[in-house]
DNA sequence: AAATAATATCGTATAAATACGATTAATTGA
DNA sequence: TCAATTAATCGTATTTATACGATATTATTT
């Protein structure tokens, strides 16, 4: 964008809008999968699973967890990688009150 | 992105995000909000309300129509666009879906 | 027919996302 | 200590997104 207007919008259209732009990607909706499917959430089981590179894996996982989707604790010399249900449950939360707030106003909508 | 992977992963996966992209940006929520407020859901309505361009909204609102998640029609000069609640509640279906799934799986996780 | 009004599209500049290879950093094991 | 393993980060190329002004398009109105 040329000059981000982001901060031109309320906090929840902010906040929802950060959580859908970490789904945006299905590579990253694959490794929320990957993920909770998982015994061991380790970056090179996901790696494995991935049609890409190691390091465009380990990118996505730093984009989920900037989003907040994920939490990552070190082990060792790997990485264990793991959802946050918190976040995730606050992003569904967000999500289906748009829905239905939307539903609602749509009431006495024209089209 | 250097090459598209897009076409690597599955159909619901692509499709989620490209739900969720639509989503991925404050404004376009924010216009999601003033269709389903407004009883004219009309073009120039919506920018007088965004802090953005006319142009830009403009694009916004493209996006949102290749997304599936709202409809548009020509009314005269003026174009008409409305939520695709069919599309919207499909979005909603996936998500919540997807949600649902992961957390099942996610009973035997390590984290 | 010409002027007005409302949108879409075009052109363009800039920023962000995506992808990969190469390198670095950190830890484990020999 | 040295080698091996794992993952993050760096550098870079390319694509896509975002934003705006200017122009084109379309229909209404005068």
């Amino acid at each position: 964008m040329a000059i981000a207007k982001t901060e031109e919008f309320t906090r929840q259209e902010q906040q929802l809008a950060g959580f859908a732009k970490a789904l945006s990607h299905p590579a990253r909706i694959a490794i929320l999968k990957v993920l909770a499917k998982q015994n061991e959430c380790i970056c090179g089981k996901i790696v494995a699973v991935l049609p890409l590179a190691q390091s465009t894996v380990s990118q996505h996982l730093k984009e989920l967890k900037n989003a907040g989707l994920i939490d990552g604790t070190i082990d060792g010399p790997k990485s264990c990688y793991c959802i946050n249900w918190k976040a995730f449950e606050k992003f569904k939360t967000e999500f289906n009150s748009l829905f239905s707030t939307l539903k609602v106003q749509n009431e006495k909508s024209c089209c």
